[in-house]
DNA sequence: CAGTCGACTATTTTT
DNA sequence: TAGTCGACTG
C-alpha cells in the first residue's frame, strides 16, 4: 500500500487527506496538482468509498485515462474518470426517456453545426453578408454556456442584432431536434436542464456520487459549475483544483469567477495553496513569475522551487519565419548532441495560432528531423474519414438531415444539386426529414422518374446498412459501408500522395472501430456508441507522447503537459498576443496567461523566437517582437541574432543572394525559360504576369503533374543556362 | 450533372 | 498563400 505521507509534501498531503466537505486547492504551475488529485482519489478509496461512488472530471479524455491509471497503479482501484461532456453524455444517454431527443441521438461536430446554421439562415432568408454563419455559432454556443435556451435567449433582445440571433437560434434548436442531433455545449446544458426539471434523476445522481473533484477548475464556464453545484448539492463533498493564472479558454466560455467565487458559493470551504514548484529549473520559473505579475486582475501568488537555476532563457530574433524555423532545427540538435539522455519527445515547439507549423512542417521534413503536428486538421475532420463516418451517422440515426445531405451524392451517383433541392422541398413540405421523402421518391411528382430511379437504388444501399447494423460488429459495418459504396475506388484511386494518405486514414478508422469494439466501456458496443466516442475524442486525445518525435502543437492544447525543452515561436506583436485581443485589456491579460502557461511547461530549457519579416496571408510584413518579451529582465535572458542580419530594425539584408535579386530587379523571369527551384527541381515558366518581385510565374515542374503559381519574389528560383 | 476556373476571404485558441 | 464557394461550360 502506498505511504501517502511519504510521496507528499505537507500542504499535498494535507489537500489529499482532507475529509468532506468543500476544499478549493489553488495550485500553482507545476506544483503537483494532478498528484495531489490523484492521491486524493486513491485516498478515498481507501477510506472505503467504493470507486463507483467518486465522480472525476478532468479537462481531456486524456488526461481522465491517465488519471485512472494512475490511481489504479496506487490503489489496484478503477475509478472512472470523465470530461463534463462525456460525463453529460453518458447521462443523457441513460435518462433519454426523459428528453425530448430520441435514444439514438448524434452529437453534432463544429462542421456539423456550421452547415446546419447555414441552412436555417436560408431558410429565414437571412443574408451571410454581415452575419456570417461563425458569428451565429458563436453566440448560441455563448449563449448555452450561460444556460441560454432560445426561448429565454428571445426574451431580453434590445436590438436589432440579437433579434436575428434570437430568430436563428430558435429555428437552430428546432432543427436540431428535429435531426436528433445534440451539438456540443448541448451535452452539458440538457444535463443541467434535465437535472432541474426532474427532481427525482437529480436525486438518483446526488445519491450515487459520495465525492466530486474537478480538475482545471480555473476553465470551467457557468454550465459545468451550475451542474457541478446541483450534484453536490447534498453532501458538498467538492473538490477543486485549479489556478485562475492558467485561466485561458474564456472563448469557451470559461469564467474564472467560478474559482474566485467558490469559498463564497460553499460557505466553509477550506483552502489550501500550493506553490512550489517541482517542474521547473529556477530561471524558468523566475521569468513566468515576472511575465504573470504584470495582470493586474489577479490574486497574488509566488511560485518558488528548491529546483537548480537552470539555464539562461534562450530568445532569437529571427530574419523571417524560414530562418526561424531553421533556428529552431538546429538549436534541437545542438541540443541533442550535447545531451545524450535528451530522445526528441521531450521537445516541444508551442505556437499560437496553427498557420505558424505551415512553414515548420516543411523545415521540419527537409531536415528529416522526425515530427508530430497536432491540431489543425485533425483525424476526424478529413474529408475522407467524415464522408464515411456520415454513412455511420445517418445509418445510426435517420432524421440526421446534414449528414443524409453528404452522404446522398458521395460518392458520385448523379444525384445532383436540383434533385436534392427537389427532395428538401418536399421534406419541408410535409414536414419529414429528408430520409423519410427520399423513401417516398417515387410519390414525389417533382422528381424525374430517372432521379427517382437513383434515389431509390440509394434508399435500397442505406436500408441494407440499417439492416445490417444489428446483426454486425462496429469493424464490420464500417467495413461493409466502405466495400459497398466503393469508397476507394471512387473517391481515392489514383495514385498520388493525397489519396493514398486517404487511403491510410480509412485503414486507420477501421483499426479505431475495432479499437472501440475492442476495449470500450460501453455494455454493448454500438454504432451509436463508436460515433459518441469518435465525436468527443480530440487530437491530443490520439496524441502518442512516447513516439520519437518532436511535437509541434497550440499552448491550448499544452495544458497539463510538461516538456525538458520548450519552444514557443511566433513571440509578435499581433501574433501573442494575438490581433483580435490586442485592444482589449482583459484580453491581453488572458494572452499573458496563455504565455505563462506556455512557459511553465518547461522543465530544463526554455527557447522563445521571433521574426522580423513574415508572411501574413500571403503578404510579407515587418513584425515587431511581443511585449512580453520585454516583459522579461534582461538577466535571464541570452538573445540571439539572426546571423542574416548585423542587428535588429537594421536595414534587411536579402533572404536571396544578390545575383538573384538583380536577375528580378531587371523583370529576368519570361515565358519558356527553364528554371530551378529548391523544392520542386527543374521546371519550366510557361507564363508570366505582372513584372518585378510581385510577379506572378506559371511553372510546369518537372516533378509535378500540374503548373505551379509562384511569386517571382518568394520563389528563390535559380535561372538554367 | 460534374468538373474547372476565378473570385474572395481568412487565422485565434477547442471539448 | 491556400482553401472555399459560386458561376459557367462541356
Amino acid at each position: 500500500m502506498t505511504d501517502f505521507k511519504k510521496e507528499l509534501n505537507p500542504l499535498q498531503y494535507k489537500a489529499v487527506i482532507h475529509p468532506d466537505g468543500p476544499l478549493l486547492i489553488v495550485a500553482g504551475a507545476g506544483s503537483g496538482k494532478t498528484r495531489v488529485l490523484t492521491y486524493r482519489i486513491a485516498h478515498l478509496t481507501t477510506r472505503n468509498i467504493s470507486p463507483s461512488r467518486i465522480l472525476a472530471v478532468t479537462f481531456t479524455n486524456k488526461a481522465a485515462g491517465e488519471m485512472a491509471k494512475r490511481v489504479d497503479k496506487l490503489v489496484n482501484a478503477y475509478v472512472p474518470v470523465s470530461t463534463f461532456h462525456s460525463f453529460c453524455l453518458r447521462v443523457l444517454r441513460k435518462e433519454n426517456d426523459r428528453l425530448p431527443y430520441a435514444d439514438n441521438f448524434v452529437v453534432y461536430d463544429k462542421s456539423d453545426q456550421l452547415t446546419l446554421i447555414k441552412d436555417c439562415m436560408r431558410r429565414l432568408n437571412v443574408s451571410d453578408k454581415h452575419t456570417k454563419p461563425k458569428m451565429f455559432a458563436n453566440e448560441f454556443n455563448h449563449a448555452k454556456n450561460k444556460l441560454i435556451t432560445a426561448g429565454k435567449f428571445a426574451e431580453k433582445i434590445n436590438d436589432y442584432k440579437k433579434e436575428v440571433v434570437a430568430n436563428v437560434y430558435k429555428e437552430y434548436e428546432a432543427a436540431l431536434l428535429k435531426a436528433n442531433a445534440m451539438d456540443f455545449d448541448d451535452l452539458i446544458m440538457q444535463c443541467v436542464l434535465l437535472f432541474q426539471n426532474n427532481s427525482d434523476i437529480l436525486e438518483k445522481y446526488q445519491n450515487k456520487f459520495d465525492h466530486m473533484l474537478i480538475d482545471e477548475f480555473q476553465d470551467t464556464n457557468f454550465a459545468q459549475y451550475t451542474l457541478a453545484k446541483l450534484l453536490v448539492d447534498k453532501h458538498k463533498n467538492i473538490c477543486v483544483v485549479g489556478d485562475p493564472d492558467q485561466s485561458i479558454y474564456k472563448f469557451r466560455g470559461a469564467d474564472i469567477r467560478n474559482i474566485l467565487d467558490f469559498e463564497h458559493d460553499f460557505k466553509g470551504a477550506d483552502l489550501i495553496t500550493l506553490e512550489q514548484n517541482y517542474r521547473s529549473t529556477a530561471t524558468v520559473l523566475n521569468v513566468a513569475n515576472d511575465i504573470i505579475s504584470n495582470n493586474k486582475n489577479r490574486k497574488e501568488k509566488k511560485l518558488w522551487t528548491e529546483n537548480e537555476e537552470g539555464e539562461q532563457i534562450c530568445v532569437y530574433k529571427a530574419m523571417d519565419e524560414h530562418d526561424e524555423a531553421e533556428f529552431v532545427i538546429n538549436h534541437i540538435r545542438e541540443q541533442m548532441s550535447g545531451n545524450p539522455e535528451l530522445s526528441l519527445n521531450d521537445i516541444v515547439v508551442f505556437h499560437r495560432i496553427h498557420a505558424l507549423t505551415r512553414v515548420f512542417e516543411d523545415h521540419f521534413r527537409r531536415a528529416r528531423m522526425p515530427h508530430v503536428i497536432l491540431g489543425d486538421v485533425g483525424f476526424y475532420n478529413r474529408r475522407e474519414i467524415r464522408d464515411i463516418v456520415a454513412y455511420l451517422r445517418v445509418i445510426a440515426n435517420q432524421a440526421d438531415d446534414v449528414n443524409f445531405k453528404r452522404i446522398i451524392n458521395t460518392p458520385h451517383r448523379g444525384i445532383g444539386s436540383t434533385t436534392q433541392e427537389t427532395l428538401a422541398r418536399y421534406a419541408r413540405s410535409c414536414n419529414i426529414t429528408l430520409f423519410e421523402a427520399a423513401e417516398n421518391a417515387e410519390s414525389v411528382s417533382n422528381l424525374s422518374k430517372a432521379a427517382q430511379r437513383k434515389i431509390v437504388k440509394f434508399m435500397q444501399l442505406i436500408k441494407g446498412f440499417c439492416n445490417a447494423k444489428s446483426k454486425l460488429t462496429t469493424t464490420e459495418l464500417v467495413k461493409k459501408v466502405i466495400d459497398d459504396i466503393n469508397y476507394i475506388e471512387k473517391v481515392c484511386s489514383s495514385n498520388d500522395l493525397q489519396d493514398r494518405t486517404r487511403i491510410e486514414n480509412i485503414k486507420e478508422l477501421i483499426s479505431a472501430a475495432a479499437e472501440y469494439d475492442n476495449t470500450s466501456e460501453d455494455e454493448i458496443p454500438s454504432i451509436e456508441g463508436f460515433l459518441h466516442e469518435v465525436a468527443l475524442s480530440s487530437d491530443i486525445d490520439n496524441w502518442n507522447e512516447s513516439e520519437e518525435s518532436v511535437t509541434l502543437m497550440t499552448i491550448h492544447n499544452a495544458k497539463g503537459l510538461e516538456f525538458p525543452v520548450v519552444y514557443i515561436i511566433g513571440m509578435e506583436e499581433n501574433l501573442f498576443p494575438h490581433y483580435n485581443s490586442s485592444d482589449d485589456p482583459t484580453d491581453i491579460e488572458e494572452e499573458r496567461r496563455l504565455c505563462y502557461v506556455g512557459m511553465t511547461r518547461a522543465k530544463k530549457r526554455l527557447s522563445l523566437s521571433c521574426a522580423y519579416h513574415r508572411t501574413v496571408f500571403g503578404q510579407r510584413k515587418v513584425r515587431e517582437p511581443s511585449r512580453f518579451l520585454s516583459e522579461i529582465p534582461d538577466e535571464f535572458i541570452e538573445v540571439r541574432i539572426s546571423e542574416h542580419r548585423d542587428s535588429f530594425g537594421a536595414e534587411e539584408v536579402p533572404p536571396v543572394p544578390k545575383s538573384k535579386k538583380s536577375q528580378n530587379a531587371k523583370g529576368g523571369y519570361s515565358a519558356g525559360q527553364r528554371v530551378v527551384h529548391s523544392h520542386f527541381g527543374n521546371g519550366k515558366i510557361e507564363s508570366v504576369t505582372g513584372k518585378g518581385d510581385s510577379a506572378r510565374l506559371t511553372i510546369q515542374f518537372d516533378s509535378l503533374p500540374n503548373p505551379k503559381v509562384l511569386v517571382a519574389q518568394y520563389a528563390k528560383l535559380r535561372s538554367l543556362k
